[in-house]
DNA sequence: CCAAAAGTTCGATGTCTGTCAAACTTCGAT
DNA sequence: ATCGAAGTTTGACAGACATCGAACTTTTGG
């Protein structure tokens, strides 16, 4: 519920943060192949559901996915014609991303605690 | 001189993670404005020279831009049509950029030492 | 030959961001 | 009413990255 910003007033720079991470790269990818709303817990993430959280929020605030509940579930939906209208061609290319292993930032990097 | 990867086999991930940062961006835009190889100091970057060798070095390796020695300048050319072929649509998101103030980061990243 | 110019290398530093665990909230079903 | 499922919130933490200054290399110009 918290504020989805106007797409059109977002930066490049908020967008390629939102999409600079393997993770929230994957959440893209399922949103535009699914092509509809869905759950946080039907995408399968390598991470706790705390950050998996994180990076749905990043996601919303970077007015790449709106969020609304039903029940106690988070739907997500990709705004892909507002997204493609401002930044043409982007989601496309993380859609069809070739998406090694699992994805891992080139200079490893996955954060403390990763897999302990 | 060190070795210019062959774009075709650079993940989205690491261009990412080289077009993520403004100062790098800029330099992105201003090869792309000049249609023409340019030399490290022509572009005016609000960093030090050392960082500025470490931006083309990271854009170099994430296979954007080729650089070659003449004299004692480093000449800095984008990889236009390589990038375009692997990465469609994407230099174009950078070049069409509304760069405001000075593209900082969304989360104020500066980094230390920034401006004492 | 000497000096200036153009970058590079090296080491140090501070901030940011991803990550987790634990406690909490909320809604639906039994 | 109670229990479970689904997420959220709140600290804490560690690793990466951008950044700088100083010293060095190399090439051009006087």
């Amino acid at each position: 519920m918290p504020p989805h910003p106007d797409i059109a007033g977002v930066h490049l720079q908020q967008v390629l943060e939102a999409l600079v991470d393997p993770v929230r790269r994957q959440i893209v990818r399922e949103l535009h192949a699914a092509d509809e709303a869905l759950r946080c817990g039907v995408i399968d993430l390598p991470v706790s559901k705390s950050t998996a959280t994180h990076h749905f929020n990043v996601l919303r605030e970077a007015g790449l996915i709106r969020q609304y509940y039903v029940g106690t579930s988070r739907m997500n939906a990709l705004r892909r014609d507002e997204v493609e209208k401002v930044f043409p061609g982007l989601l496309a290319l993380v859609a069809a991303e070739d998406h090694p292993g699992a994805g891992r930032p080139s200079s490893g990097r996955a954060g403390p605690g990763g897999t302990p």
